[in-house]
DNA sequence: TATTGGATCGCC
DNA sequence: GCGATCCAATAG
């Protein structure tokens, strides 16, 4: 396994939003591990994105979007969802890519990954649910996620992680506007959304 | 110190 | 369409 390292967090923040598609996203926690393949992205680039939580400067909230990449920004929204980013581009230059949908490891295609993780991990005994982190307050569920995993160093391979997953053929990249942004102004149409054709773990069509 | 509304979800 | 449910941000 390859877990992604600062450099693939440190490029610009629309291609890392790619990049992570077809991705695992490991969590560790509880002697387990819960993990499934990134299918859905959103982008949220420097201050002058409206739609950002930097886009006011920095605040205690939004603290770790100013600065290393592949540091991991949870927060809380709606008073009960944790929705899961990771900080992207330059070090000090506040943007993140949103992790909006994953496929559950138990609907994952056939790859070389699959038997590994069924050997490793404790999700064997779940069967199907395509639909279980098909959001971004899903994933935060899905992974069990609290405010305690806002800053983590997702390159260190402790309690999250990424690692190179794969893309099959066909699953081309679908670019759409955010969801949920409807106060963004200029930047709201903008296709910083991102997610796999057809897959059935995306939150939208 | 008080009010507002949100990078959402699931049910009516 | 709407309520849930917390808290950061902003206004007072």
């Amino acid at each position: 396994m390859k877990i992604y390292q600062t450099f693939f967090f440190s490029r610009p923040t629309l291609i890392v939003a790619r990049q992570l598609l077809g991705a695992f996203v490991v969590r560790r926690v509880g002697g387990r591990e819960y993990w499934g393949r990134v299918v859905e992205t959103e982008a949220y680039v420097g201050t002058k994105d409206k739609a950002s939580h930097a886009h006011k400067g920095q605040t205690k909230r939004n603290a770790v979007m100013f600065g290393p990449p592949g540091y991991s920004y949870v927060y809380l929204v709606y008073g009960m969802h944790h929705l899961l980013n990771i900080v992207t581009g330059p070090p000090g230059y506040p943007a993140a890519v949103l992790i909006r949908a994953c496929e559950p490891a138990f609907t994952e295609r056939p790859s070389p990954a699959r038997t590994y993780r069924f050997g490793t991990g404790g999700l064997a005994a779940i069967t199907n649910a395509p639909r279980l982190a098909s959001g971004p307050g899903k994933v935060g569920e899905y992974l069990r996620l609290t405010k305690k995993q806002n800053g983590l160093d997702v390159t260190a391979g402790r309690t999250l992680w990424f690692e190179k997953g794969y893309r099959l053929a066909g699953e081309t990249i679908v670019r759409r506007p955010r969801i949920g942004v409807d106060y963004a102004q200029e930047y709201k149409d903008k296709l910083w959304r991102f997610y796999l054709k057809n897959n059935p773990c995306v939150s939208k069509l």
